[in-house]
RNA sequence: GGAGCCAUAGCCAAGUGGUAAGGCAAUGGUCUGCAAAACCAUCAUUCCCCGGUUCAAAUCCGGGUGGCUCCUCCA
């Protein structure tokens, strides 16, 4: 097995990581709320995690990862409201939807996706335990997690209680059932209208963090290797988990690696509501493609803050008709440039069957992606050997000049399996080439507005004029469809098209 | 006010002490009836600025400048 050095949020540095049983890893991430319709954010750090898991994987670690769906919250009780739908349906509902979205993303299902709603009970014992060992207080029906009887509070946000109380002065004042200003609810008592369960304390519903205490704790232990979530999440999320976590099972428990993903900003500034630079995946989907999203993603390291380009587009008179993905659109146009050459590596394949066992020359590729992986998921650079791959094999297949025919073969189709086992270890490349180049350009089509019926229709003519060697005639009509943005690629087997794509 | 992150070519983006991966775009070439695709070649004496440490710095240290995030729901 490769060994694999991860950055560690907590040690802030790439540390060796050595999981508690070798060969296996056991990881949890911060599932979503599902109250609305999952949007790109979700999808981003869905996609930096699976990548994660894939990635260990791929070199060689059983992973469990563990992924939670937090369907008890104050946003969902309120959209539920709003529609007149019980929460938990409401809830089932968006939670679904975004595991369809998440598959579009080539985001694999989690080994286990626990719900807080299953896990009351579990969350009342570790609660209960909080308050039996003077770690948590109850207060009118609400508990608290009393955040000075836990010393080590701030270790991973790099901040102190004192720091916090300086910024917390500047705007809200100390809770009145609160013993402290940090003090943050682990139950919360039930108002009119909110959906609740018997405890110990009354009526009520567990707060925001604790669920993901209770969760890990049932489902990887006291101690498990890797906790992973959005770098928002560390202050208070994270941190709070580690007080209540600890706190109940002791200081040396809990995660042993925290990994936290880059946010997602567009042109410079981080999504929010408020711009109005919030994307539905289905909107991303329907315009790029679900894989030109992940390979996107893919393209950038984890940990950094991935910058993305949009542009609204604007009818004649001003009035906004929608966007353009630009970032997205060069990753579809990268992407294809795999497919094509994943296409004719099949087509090749097919044709000259297959040579057999025996040496081949320049298949490095799994051993670079391996190597590059294991250095903190070091994805852009298996993007790099990915490219110099495929490049090889292009160059393999327009000549075989020089080299043993059958070394050329067995290259060729060792090539193709290569470029699929490290793509998939990055969640890209696993589609039918075929498939993927009839949607993209079905995608084109729509975009640049191409009169499919016309383009055939043309295409028919050229093909009769060349027929009869009328050449002058087939590049009339080439011209006319350049006119219409489309391409033509006369091959052996016939005329193909593509629309032109030069992001215009 | 407190905590932290980022700055690498026209653009995207790796690289954290040993002399700048990869991609897009661009230019020239090969191939092609002409094209497209593909392939080949060229493309950062230099990594925001100023000091310092070192035989050696994009990488470490100090000081600036610019951008961003967290401390409030946020992926």
């Amino acid at each position: 097995m490769t060994p694999l050095r991860l950055h560690d949020s907590m040690r802030r540095q790439k540390v060796a990581f050595e999981p508690l049983q070798p060969g296996k890893v056991g990881m949890y991430v911060c599932g979503p709320t599902p109250y609305a319709p999952a949007h790109i954010g979700h999808a981003y750090s869905a996609i930096s995690f699976d990548t994660i898991r894939r990635a260990l994987t791929f070199l060689g670690y059983d992973v469990t990862y563990v992924r939670n769906i937090t369907d008890v919250e104050d946003k969902i009780i309120k959209a539920a409201n709003e529609a007149g739908e019980d929460s938990m349906a409401l809830a089932a509902r968006f939670a679904d939807d975004y595991n369809r979205d998440m598959a579009r993303f080539g985001v694999m299902a989690p080994t286990v996706e626990p719900r807080v709603s299953t896990h009351i009970a579990q969350i009342i014992e570790l609660i209960q335990k909080l308050v039996d060992n003077g770690s948590a207080y109850e207060s009118e029906g609400d508990v608290y997690f009393d955040v000075e009887t836990f010393k080590p509070y701030g270790a991973l946000s790099g901040q102190s209680l004192d720091d916090l109380r300086a910024g917390a002065s500047d705007r809200e004042l100390v809770e009145k059932n609160k013993k402290s200003f940090a003090d943050f609810a682990l139950w919360k008592a039930a108002k009119p209208g909110e959906p609740f369960w018997e405890s110990p304390w009354g009526k009520g519903r567990p707060g925001w963090h604790i669920e993901c205490s209770a969760m890990t704790h049932t489902h990887l232990g006291d101690t498990f290797d890797i906790h992973g979530g959005g770098k928002d999440l560390i202050f208070p999320h994270h941190e709070n988990e580690i007080a209540q976590s600890q706190g109940a099972y002791g200081t040396s428990t809990f995660a042993r690696h925290w990994m936290h993903n880059g946010f997602l900003n567009f042109g410079g500034v981080k999504m929010s509501k408020s711009l109005g630079n919030v994307f539905g995946c289905g909107q991303i989907a329907e315009a790029v493609g679900g894989e030109a999203l992940r390979f996107f993603c893919v393209k950038h390291h984890y940990r950094s803050p991935i910058d993305f380009e949009v542009e609204e587009v604007r009818s004649p008179d001003g009035t906004p008709i929608g966007v353009r993905f630009r970032s997205l659109e060069a990753a579809d146009r990268d992407l294809e440039y795999f497919y094509v050459t994943l296409q004719k590596i099949d087509a090749f394949v097919a044709q000259g069957g297959d040579a057999g066992e025996g040496p081949t020359q320049g298949t490095d590729l799994v051993a670079k992606a391996k190597e590059a992986l294991a250095d903190d998921i070091n994805s852009p650079k298996v993007m790099a050997a990915l490219h110099e791959a495929a490049t090889h094999a292009n160059k393999l297949l327009a000549e075989g000049k020089g080299m043993d025919k059958q070394v050329r073969r067995r290259t060729i189709a060792q090539l193709g399996r290569d470029l699929r086992t490290v793509g998939n270890a990055l969640g890209i490349l696993q589609g039918d080439p075929r498939t993927y180049l009839h949607e993209r350009r079905g995608r084109l089509v729509a975009r640049k507005g191409v009169d499919v019926a016309k383009v055939e229709a043309l295409l028919a003519e050229r093909a009769a004029a060349r027929a009869t060697k009328d050449f002058a005639r087939g590049d009339a009509i080439r011209g006319e469809l350049t006119g219409l943005g489309v391409e033509l690629l006369d091959t052996p087997q016939g005329t193909d098209w593509r629309v032109h794509d030069d992001a215009s």
